[in-house]
DNA sequence: GTGATCATGTAAACGGTTACATGATTTA
DNA sequence: TAAATCATGTAACCGTTTACATGATCAC
């Protein structure tokens, strides 16, 4: 079976929302999704042409006096419809690569001290990317009262803390594991040392 | 910067540790790495083709009789420093795509049930993967003593857990949120009936 | 005037997936 | 005898990243 193209449906989320240029996009995603998902104008760009190619956005041209020409997609019902469709497919499996673990597998090449020191580099950047996420404060008891449309982009941030946290903890527990390691190698080169000296 | 081909290294690492084929990696990386790493022979027998060029690998061909020509794959001293020289750099920004949150984010769209549907799916392809983790149980405390270099496998596994752990317990919470959220509206709905009837 | 931001894009290269192609051996 | 497993590979395609290219405006 072959993969559907998710980039499409995203940029047509986004232009559902409101109408957008590919740098409104980028910025958009940039902002609110960077930690799920990114795109460059790389993808940007062409991208929309398809869109619009096929009938799912409407391009239209702002010449405004000494500005920069602005390309504004809007979504057309069509692009509406296609976009409600997929909403509905089931998620797709997506395996992430952990470079981390891979590297963690073959640890016992290295010293122990080594692979240490990896997992505390992975850690402090899950711990600063969680701070940043945690920044956007909310609370979740009001949203669901006032504004109940508005708990989904919140149920992403949740997605993101639960992630992060789990990462940090399992470091911590890492550590500890190969801290134990260290100590124990520690023990053993100090009984040789004490044999020779003997 | 350009990015490094990591896949290079992940090969270079299995044959590092035993001669393997193609076949044998495919099935080896299917077996112990799948939670966080996949391979198909559309990657792994051109990269092995490069790596030999490279003189990474060392290619012998056995020739049994009555059985298929099978390629075995050694890595060369070169090789071994390279995966050397990989393993101490830092690992690179990664940045999985979660499809479940770009659709939960859209979730507005859609009917609330619909919602709760795709999260209670997310919950259980977690569960079953995480249940499929757990089955190779251990106990670390003795892996420490008695095998330290065997713990670095055992690290990626708690790793595994600790991930899908996670989601589940997202999933919980999310979908405890949407259940508020849908009894609010369906309140709301019958006042509105009420008030029609009046 | 310098650097950040607004704004658009292209082309090449790379990495990865899918589909196609083949055929022997082993197990049920 | 049928299905699963062992075993190797290629070619096309697709999605993504990177580097390149341009230029105006705005804030300091």
């Amino acid at each position: 079976m072959a993969k559907i193209n998710k980039t499409r449906y995203i940029i047509l989320g986004i232009v559902s929302m409101k109408p957008a240029s590919g740098y409104d996009i980028k910025k958009w995603v940039e902002e609110t999704f960077s930690f799920f998902w990114d795109i460059g104008y790389g993808q940007i760009y062409p991208t929309l042409e398809g869109l619009e190619k096929d009938g799912l956005v409407f391009k239209s041209t702002q010449i405004e006096d000494g500005r920069p020409i602005r390309h504004e997609y809007e979504i057309t019902p069509a692009g509406r419809e296609e976009l409600q469709k997929w909403m509905t497919l089931p998620v797709e499996e997506e395996k992430c690569r952990y470079e981390i673990l891979v590297k963690l597998f073959f640890g016992y090449m290295m010293p122990v001290e080594e692979n240490i020191r990896i997992i505390e580099e992975f850690r402090d950047k899950k711990l600063r990317e969680m701070e940043l996420l945690k920044k956007f404060d909310y609370d979740i008891q009001e949203f669901i009262n006032t504004k109940p449309q508005h708990v989904y982009p919140l149920l992403t941030l949740l997605m993101g803390i639960h992630s992060f946290k789990s990462c940090i903890d399992w470091a911590d527990e890492a550590i500890g594991i190969l801290k134990q390691v260290q100590k124990n190698n520690e023990q053993a080169n100090n009984t040789d040392n004490n044999k020779q000296e003997e």
